[in-house]
DNA sequence: CTTCGTCTACCAAACGTTAGGTAGATTGCC
DNA sequence: GGCAATCTACCTAACGTTTGGTAGACGAAG
């Protein structure tokens, strides 16, 4: 699954093939068919993991009483820094976005769950922020966190493709000086 | 070429095969290849195609002195609001942004002047805005057209995955918000 | 003795690409 | 004007490869 999820976020899902993943594990296509009836199913699962962790990882960081919205935040940007490493990985959901009319219902279902609880996610932390005084807002809750969301994600597929660092810095700057209380 | 691109739009390079195209244009597989040897040649030619489209649509609008930065930036978004009568297609240049590590050289390099060459269209329309007075912003209008410019992008793909028309016009609306004058 | 993970050996379909050829329009030359 | 060479757009047929997926056998472990 961690070698699939490299290669769906690299080259992309349809790109993808069980030989690809099989040469990488070192075991031969059958065994790995073997644990994933079909390509959707493993689709499924390694969208579903990558969800999961997400989540717990988010949600844990929220509830915790000595973390600020703005440590919530820095926090949520930095599974999207570490990416960085290979430089040429962008958001599993992001690419899987870019190819969304190939994916087939049970996919596209998935995917859509992750950008939908991700969108509500950024609100709620937003939300808490603003009456704790730590953001600057206006109403508008909701459509800032659809732009934070956007900007995050076309980011990063910027990133990989002007191969350059900044891109992505230089979004969450200016997210970051977007709502800081003057 | 309109097949083609609509073709990446909706389903992605790696997807789109010739036999596709060859069904919707009502011709032979071969016979296409005839006219774009190569997959990689089909695949520059819809890019230049689509950058040169671009290129002279928003010098033009530039260029015209009746016309005021706002009217630069709106309808520097109308071509985006446009691809939603099929409502699942996204940017040609995002689309392949998803799969750029599957391109080939060539179609990175084309893929890749696009988003600079947006990218500074952004930036000198800002600039003009704000040296006007019709815009309000910071001394980092790199930076902000690089926000805009990754919001847009992300917007498209998450107004597909999301099936939601506001997304787009959200983050549309919030960029406006954002640069005008109090 | 059954279950599990892996294997070899296949399959049909689709892929990009090539080869070889046909019909019709265009062009240069007498 | 007539004629041959060339070009253009398309065709059928097939190439070798890769795709997702299947069937059945093997050894190890409980």
């Amino acid at each position: 699954m961690d070698s699939a999820q490299e290669l769906i976020q690299t080259r992309g899902f349809s790109a993808m093939s069980f030989q690809d993943i099989a040469v990488m594990v070192g075991i031969k296509k059958p065994s790995i068919i073997h644990h994933f009836p079909s390509k959707t199913d493993l689709g499924r699962a390694v969208i579903a993991r990558y969800h999961d962790l997400f989540k717990s990882a988010l949600v844990h960081v929220q509830e915790d009483p000595e973390k600020t919205p703005w440590d919530a935040l820095e926090f949520y940007f930095t599974p999207y820094l570490d990416f960085g490493d290979a430089g040429n990985k962008v958001c599993l959901c992001g690419a899987l976005a870019g190819e969304f009319m190939e994916l087939g219902e049970t996919m596209q279902h998935e995917v859509q769950s992750f950008f939908i609880w991700h969108e509500q996610w950024l609100e709620r932390i937003l939300e808490a922020g603003h009456a704790a005084g730590h953001f600057k807002l206006n109403k508008h809750t909701s459509q800032f966190a659809r732009t934070l969301l956007s900007a995050l994600q076309g980011a990063l597929l910027l990133k990989r493709v002007t191969r350059d660092p900044k891109q992505l810095e230089d979004v969450m700057q200016t997210i970051r000086e977007l709502i800081a209380p003057s």
